[in-house]
DNA sequence: ATAGATGCAAATATTTTGCCGCCAG
DNA sequence: CTGGCGGCAAAATATTTGCATCTAT
Protein backbone atom coordinates (compact mmCIF):
# COMPACT_ATOMS: atom_id res chain seq x y z
CA UNK A 1 0.00 0.00 0.00
CA UNK A 2 1.00 3.21 -0.78
CA UNK A 3 1.76 6.05 1.77
CA UNK A 4 -1.33 8.53 1.95
CA UNK A 5 -0.10 11.51 2.22
CA UNK A 6 -2.40 14.04 4.65
CA UNK A 7 -1.89 17.67 3.95
CA UNK A 8 1.59 19.20 3.92
CA UNK A 9 3.68 22.55 3.42
CA UNK A 10 6.79 22.76 2.62
CA UNK A 11 8.27 25.76 4.35
CA UNK A 12 7.97 28.22 1.42
CA UNK A 13 4.11 27.32 1.09
CA UNK A 14 1.33 29.72 2.61
CA UNK A 15 0.69 28.84 6.12
CA UNK A 16 -2.84 28.73 7.39
CA UNK A 17 -4.55 27.77 4.22
CA UNK A 18 -7.93 28.68 6.00
CA UNK A 19 -7.37 31.82 6.70
CA UNK A 20 -9.44 34.40 5.13
CA UNK A 21 -7.85 38.07 5.08
CA UNK A 22 -9.36 40.30 7.30
CA UNK A 23 -10.41 37.21 9.65
CA UNK A 24 -8.56 38.56 12.63
CA UNK A 25 -9.71 41.90 12.20
CA UNK A 26 -13.35 40.83 11.79
CA UNK A 27 -13.39 38.56 14.94
CA UNK A 28 -11.91 41.67 17.20
CA UNK A 29 -14.54 44.03 15.68
CA UNK A 30 -17.64 41.52 16.39
CA UNK A 31 -16.14 41.35 19.89
CA UNK A 32 -16.09 44.97 20.02
CA UNK A 33 -12.71 45.62 20.39
CA UNK A 34 -10.94 49.20 19.30
CA UNK A 35 -9.32 49.01 15.89
CA UNK A 36 -6.11 51.44 16.07
CA UNK A 37 -4.22 52.33 13.02
CA UNK A 38 -1.47 50.01 14.96
CA UNK A 39 -3.76 47.55 15.39
CA UNK A 40 -4.82 47.04 12.04
CA UNK A 41 -1.47 46.92 10.73
CA UNK A 42 -0.17 44.02 12.57
CA UNK A 43 -3.58 42.00 11.85
CA UNK A 44 -2.29 42.66 8.32
CA UNK A 45 1.10 41.73 8.46
CA UNK A 46 -0.05 38.49 10.50
CA UNK A 47 -3.09 37.17 8.10
CA UNK A 48 -0.91 37.50 4.77
CA UNK A 49 2.42 35.88 6.46
CA UNK A 50 3.69 32.72 5.04
CA UNK A 51 6.06 31.44 7.35
CA UNK A 52 6.29 31.47 11.25
CA UNK A 53 6.73 35.22 12.40
CA UNK A 54 8.42 36.04 16.34
CA UNK A 55 7.56 39.50 17.48
CA UNK A 56 10.73 40.95 15.87
CA UNK A 57 9.66 39.60 12.42
CA UNK A 58 5.68 41.59 13.56
CA UNK A 59 7.56 44.63 14.65
CA UNK A 60 9.98 44.76 11.21
CA UNK A 61 7.27 44.17 8.66
CA UNK A 62 4.70 46.34 10.23
CA UNK A 63 7.41 48.98 10.39
CA UNK A 64 7.53 48.64 6.47
CA UNK A 65 3.66 49.27 6.36
CA UNK A 66 4.26 51.86 8.93
CA UNK A 67 6.85 53.23 10.98
CA UNK A 68 4.59 54.37 13.53
CA UNK A 69 4.36 50.89 15.11
CA UNK A 70 5.90 50.47 18.87
CA UNK A 71 7.83 47.46 19.99
CA UNK A 72 5.91 47.25 22.99
CA UNK A 73 2.49 47.47 20.99
CA UNK A 74 3.92 44.42 19.45
CA UNK A 75 3.75 41.94 22.51
CA UNK A 76 0.88 44.14 23.63
CA UNK A 77 -0.99 43.14 20.57
CA UNK A 78 0.06 39.74 20.52
CA UNK A 79 -1.43 39.02 24.04
CA UNK A 80 -4.59 40.19 23.34
CA UNK A 81 -5.04 37.70 20.37
CA UNK A 82 -3.36 35.17 22.65
CA UNK A 83 -6.15 35.98 25.27
CA UNK A 84 -8.66 35.84 22.51
CA UNK A 85 -7.89 32.40 21.27
CA UNK A 86 -7.53 34.06 18.25
CA UNK A 87 -3.41 33.15 17.36
CA UNK A 88 -1.33 30.04 18.62
CA UNK A 89 2.28 29.90 20.13
CA UNK A 90 4.80 28.17 19.10
CA UNK A 91 8.52 27.49 20.10
CA UNK A 92 10.01 25.32 17.03
CA UNK A 93 11.67 23.29 19.70
CA UNK A 94 13.68 26.41 20.00
CA UNK A 95 15.72 25.82 16.73
CA UNK A 96 16.24 29.46 15.82
CA UNK A 97 16.98 30.33 19.67
CA UNK A 98 14.28 31.18 22.73
CA UNK A 99 11.82 33.35 20.57
CA UNK A 100 8.07 32.72 20.00
CA UNK A 101 6.17 32.36 16.78
CA UNK A 102 2.89 33.00 15.99
CA UNK A 103 0.52 32.13 13.90
CA UNK A 104 -3.82 32.59 13.44
CA UNK A 105 -5.13 30.08 15.11
CA UNK A 106 -6.61 27.44 12.55
CA UNK A 107 -9.58 25.67 12.02
CA UNK A 108 -8.25 22.34 12.77
CA UNK A 109 -5.25 21.66 14.89
CA UNK A 110 -1.85 20.70 13.25
CA UNK A 111 1.84 19.20 14.34
CA UNK A 112 4.80 21.58 13.65
CA UNK A 113 7.85 19.26 12.14
CA UNK A 114 10.95 20.47 11.94
CA UNK A 115 14.67 19.49 10.43
CA UNK A 116 17.23 20.05 12.78
CA UNK A 117 19.56 20.12 10.23
CA UNK A 118 18.62 22.39 7.82
CA UNK A 119 15.63 24.16 9.95
CA UNK A 120 12.36 23.89 7.57
CA UNK A 121 9.24 23.59 9.14
CA UNK A 122 6.35 21.60 7.93
CA UNK A 123 2.85 20.93 8.85
CA UNK A 124 1.09 18.23 9.53
CA UNK A 125 -3.03 17.34 9.79
CA UNK A 126 -3.95 13.59 10.67
CA UNK A 127 -6.93 11.80 11.80
CA UNK A 128 -4.99 10.12 13.77
CA UNK A 129 -4.15 13.12 16.18
CA UNK A 130 -7.89 13.66 16.59
CA UNK A 131 -7.92 10.70 18.23
CA UNK A 132 -5.67 10.45 19.77
CA UNK A 133 -6.57 14.28 21.43
CA UNK A 134 -9.97 12.52 22.02
CA UNK A 135 -8.60 9.63 23.88
CA UNK A 136 -6.92 12.35 25.86
CA UNK A 137 -10.27 14.29 26.82
CA UNK A 138 -11.69 10.43 27.82
CA UNK A 139 -9.11 8.66 29.73
CA UNK A 140 -7.93 12.13 31.25
CA UNK A 141 -11.17 13.58 31.65
CA UNK A 142 -9.97 17.03 30.72
CA UNK A 143 -11.91 19.44 28.26
CA UNK A 144 -8.62 20.53 25.22
CA UNK A 145 -8.43 24.26 24.40
CA UNK A 146 -5.05 24.46 23.25
CA UNK A 147 -2.39 21.93 22.35
CA UNK A 148 1.45 22.18 21.33
CA UNK A 149 2.70 19.18 19.40
CA UNK A 150 6.55 19.81 17.84
CA UNK A 151 8.34 17.41 16.12
CA UNK A 152 12.04 17.85 15.32
CA UNK A 153 13.99 15.06 12.95
CA UNK A 154 16.42 14.83 9.91
CA UNK A 155 14.69 15.45 6.44
CA UNK A 156 15.28 13.04 3.75
CA UNK A 157 17.23 15.54 2.14
CA UNK A 158 19.17 16.40 5.29
CA UNK A 159 20.07 12.30 5.69
CA UNK A 160 21.86 12.20 2.19
CA UNK B 1 -17.17 0.58 27.62
CA UNK B 2 -15.38 2.52 30.39
CA UNK B 3 -12.85 4.36 29.71
CA UNK B 4 -9.44 2.43 29.43
CA UNK B 5 -7.07 4.08 31.47
CA UNK B 6 -3.26 4.80 30.33
CA UNK B 7 -0.68 5.69 32.59
CA UNK B 8 -1.05 8.40 34.45
CA UNK B 9 0.65 10.48 36.91
CA UNK B 10 -0.75 12.96 39.23
CA UNK B 11 1.65 15.83 39.72
CA UNK B 12 2.92 14.88 43.30
CA UNK B 13 4.45 11.49 41.46
CA UNK B 14 7.34 10.54 40.30
CA UNK B 15 7.90 11.28 36.87
CA UNK B 16 9.58 9.11 34.64
CA UNK B 17 9.39 5.55 35.86
CA UNK B 18 11.80 3.99 33.44
CA UNK B 19 14.64 6.62 35.29
CA UNK B 20 17.38 4.59 37.18
CA UNK B 21 19.47 6.15 39.56
CA UNK B 22 22.61 6.68 38.33
CA UNK B 23 21.72 6.43 34.70
CA UNK B 24 22.61 9.89 33.36
CA UNK B 25 25.82 9.47 35.23
CA UNK B 26 26.39 6.56 33.76
CA UNK B 27 25.88 7.62 30.35
CA UNK B 28 28.37 10.35 30.71
CA UNK B 29 30.77 8.21 31.75
CA UNK B 30 30.56 5.94 28.89
CA UNK B 31 31.18 8.29 26.71
CA UNK B 32 34.40 9.56 28.83
CA UNK B 33 33.09 13.22 29.63
CA UNK B 34 34.34 14.49 32.48
CA UNK B 35 32.52 14.16 36.19
CA UNK B 36 32.94 16.95 38.13
CA UNK B 37 31.92 17.67 41.35
CA UNK B 38 28.99 20.16 40.02
CA UNK B 39 28.02 17.59 37.45
CA UNK B 40 27.45 15.03 40.01
CA UNK B 41 24.98 17.02 41.97
CA UNK B 42 23.48 18.73 39.03
CA UNK B 43 22.77 14.99 37.82
CA UNK B 44 21.81 13.42 41.53
CA UNK B 45 18.83 16.62 41.16
CA UNK B 46 17.56 15.63 37.95
CA UNK B 47 17.53 11.90 38.60
CA UNK B 48 15.70 12.14 41.65
CA UNK B 49 13.07 14.91 40.75
CA UNK B 50 9.83 14.21 41.01
CA UNK B 51 8.40 17.07 39.27
CA UNK B 52 9.80 18.99 36.20
CA UNK B 53 12.41 21.61 37.20
CA UNK B 54 13.95 24.58 35.80
CA UNK B 55 17.49 26.07 35.91
CA UNK B 56 16.46 28.11 39.06
CA UNK B 57 14.80 25.00 40.45
CA UNK B 58 18.63 22.74 39.58
CA UNK B 59 20.22 26.08 40.85
CA UNK B 60 18.51 25.85 44.46
CA UNK B 61 18.46 22.06 45.16
CA UNK B 62 21.97 21.50 43.74
CA UNK B 63 23.29 24.16 46.18
CA UNK B 64 21.70 22.75 48.97
CA UNK B 65 23.33 19.89 48.78
CA UNK B 66 26.97 21.55 47.83
CA UNK B 67 26.39 25.17 47.63
CA UNK B 68 29.71 25.66 45.70
CA UNK B 69 27.60 25.39 42.45
CA UNK B 70 27.63 28.42 40.19
CA UNK B 71 24.18 29.23 37.98
CA UNK B 72 26.45 29.50 35.22
CA UNK B 73 27.36 25.81 35.69
CA UNK B 74 23.29 24.78 35.67
CA UNK B 75 23.13 26.06 32.60
CA UNK B 76 26.29 24.85 31.01
CA UNK B 77 25.27 21.08 32.07
CA UNK B 78 22.11 21.38 30.81
CA UNK B 79 23.36 22.39 27.37
CA UNK B 80 25.98 19.49 27.62
CA UNK B 81 22.80 16.62 28.72
CA UNK B 82 20.75 17.96 25.74
CA UNK B 83 23.82 18.19 23.02
CA UNK B 84 23.71 14.09 24.40
CA UNK B 85 20.14 13.47 24.53
CA UNK B 86 20.11 12.84 27.51
CA UNK B 87 17.11 15.28 28.72
CA UNK B 88 14.11 16.96 27.18
CA UNK B 89 13.28 20.58 27.43
CA UNK B 90 9.69 21.62 27.99
CA UNK B 91 7.25 24.56 28.16
CA UNK B 92 4.69 23.41 29.74
CA UNK B 93 2.80 26.01 27.78
CA UNK B 94 4.81 28.47 29.31
CA UNK B 95 2.09 28.53 31.96
CA UNK B 96 4.53 29.41 34.63
CA UNK B 97 6.48 32.00 32.76
CA UNK B 98 8.80 31.79 29.82
CA UNK B 99 11.22 29.32 31.38
CA UNK B 100 12.38 26.06 30.41
CA UNK B 101 11.95 22.64 32.11
CA UNK B 102 13.95 19.65 31.81
CA UNK B 103 13.43 15.88 32.52
CA UNK B 104 15.63 12.78 31.81
CA UNK B 105 15.22 11.66 28.13
CA UNK B 106 12.47 8.76 28.76
CA UNK B 107 12.56 5.50 27.23
CA UNK B 108 9.02 6.18 25.28
CA UNK B 109 8.11 9.29 24.70
CA UNK B 110 5.35 10.99 26.36
CA UNK B 111 2.66 13.75 26.50
CA UNK B 112 2.44 16.34 28.66
CA UNK B 113 -1.25 17.90 30.00
CA UNK B 114 -1.75 21.09 31.76
CA UNK B 115 -4.74 22.33 33.09
CA UNK B 116 -5.15 25.82 32.70
CA UNK B 117 -6.94 26.77 35.47
CA UNK B 118 -4.47 24.98 38.55
CA UNK B 119 -1.56 24.28 36.47
CA UNK B 120 -1.20 20.57 37.16
CA UNK B 121 0.54 18.45 35.00
CA UNK B 122 -0.24 15.01 34.18
CA UNK B 123 1.88 12.81 31.74
CA UNK B 124 0.32 10.37 29.32
CA UNK B 125 1.58 7.65 27.26
CA UNK B 126 -0.35 6.12 24.11
CA UNK B 127 -0.15 4.08 20.97
CA UNK B 128 -2.07 6.53 19.02
CA UNK B 129 0.92 8.66 19.30
CA UNK B 130 3.39 5.84 18.43
CA UNK B 131 1.16 5.58 15.53
CA UNK B 132 0.86 8.76 14.62
CA UNK B 133 5.22 9.68 14.92
CA UNK B 134 5.55 6.52 12.11
CA UNK B 135 2.58 8.25 10.00
CA UNK B 136 4.68 11.30 10.16
CA UNK B 137 7.89 9.58 9.74
CA UNK B 138 6.87 7.81 6.86
CA UNK B 139 4.22 10.90 4.65
CA UNK B 140 7.32 13.40 5.27
CA UNK B 141 9.97 11.35 4.79
CA UNK B 142 11.92 12.25 7.98
CA UNK B 143 13.65 10.23 10.49
CA UNK B 144 12.10 11.85 14.01
CA UNK B 145 14.62 12.20 16.99
CA UNK B 146 12.65 14.44 19.46
CA UNK B 147 8.94 15.18 20.32
CA UNK B 148 7.62 17.46 22.33
CA UNK B 149 3.47 17.59 22.84
CA UNK B 150 2.12 20.15 25.19
CA UNK B 151 -1.66 19.86 25.63
CA UNK B 152 -3.70 22.41 27.79
CA UNK B 153 -7.52 22.27 28.71
CA UNK B 154 -9.89 22.47 31.74
CA UNK B 155 -9.12 19.52 34.44
CA UNK B 156 -12.27 17.50 35.82
CA UNK B 157 -11.89 19.43 39.09
CA UNK B 158 -11.38 22.91 37.51
CA UNK B 159 -14.86 22.72 35.34
CA UNK B 160 -16.92 22.28 38.90
C1' DA C 1 50.61 17.98 32.98
C1' DT C 2 46.83 19.61 30.57
C1' DA C 3 42.42 19.72 28.28
C1' DG C 4 38.49 20.91 29.71
C1' DA C 5 35.46 22.75 33.55
C1' DT C 6 34.14 26.37 36.76
C1' DG C 7 33.37 31.17 38.80
C1' DC C 8 32.61 35.74 38.17
C1' DA C 9 31.09 39.83 35.94
C1' DA C 10 29.14 41.56 32.31
C1' DA C 11 26.57 41.19 28.09
C1' DT C 12 22.64 39.69 25.44
C1' DA C 13 17.95 38.46 24.36
C1' DT C 14 13.26 38.63 25.13
C1' DT C 15 9.33 40.30 27.30
C1' DT C 16 6.85 43.21 30.78
C1' DT C 17 5.55 47.37 33.51
C1' DG C 18 4.54 52.26 35.09
C1' DC C 19 3.19 56.40 33.70
C1' DC C 20 1.39 59.91 30.91
C1' DG C 21 -0.46 61.84 26.83
C1' DC C 22 -3.45 60.45 22.76
C1' DC C 23 -7.27 58.93 19.90
C1' DA C 24 -11.20 55.60 18.29
C1' DG C 25 -15.75 55.24 18.88
C1' DC D 1 -15.70 63.27 25.64
C1' DT D 2 -13.45 59.54 27.76
C1' DG D 3 -11.74 54.92 28.67
C1' DG D 4 -8.97 52.15 26.55
C1' DC D 5 -4.55 52.37 23.85
C1' DG D 6 0.23 53.49 22.49
C1' DG D 7 4.91 55.54 23.27
C1' DC D 8 8.77 55.85 26.03
C1' DA D 9 12.04 54.53 29.41
C1' DA D 10 13.18 51.45 32.47
C1' DA D 11 12.74 47.04 34.78
C1' DA D 12 12.32 42.16 34.88
C1' DT D 13 13.43 37.64 33.44
C1' DA D 14 16.13 34.15 31.30
C1' DT D 15 20.22 32.80 29.28
C1' DT D 16 25.00 33.28 27.25
C1' DT D 17 29.89 34.80 26.85
C1' DG D 18 34.86 36.23 27.78
C1' DC D 19 38.38 35.39 30.50
C1' DA D 20 41.18 34.00 34.38
C1' DT D 21 41.62 30.16 37.43
C1' DC D 22 41.07 25.53 38.92
C1' DT D 23 40.74 20.35 38.67
C1' DA D 24 39.64 15.47 36.95
C1' DT D 25 41.92 12.33 34.67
Amino acid sequence: MPPRPQRRLSSGERINVNEKPGRLQGELENRGIRLTRQRRVLLRVMETARRHLDAHDLLRRARKIDPRVHRVTVYRTIDLLKRHGLIDELDLLHLRGDRHFYESHAVRDHIHIACLRCGKVREFESRLFERLKRQIERDLRIKITVTRTEVGGYCETCRQ
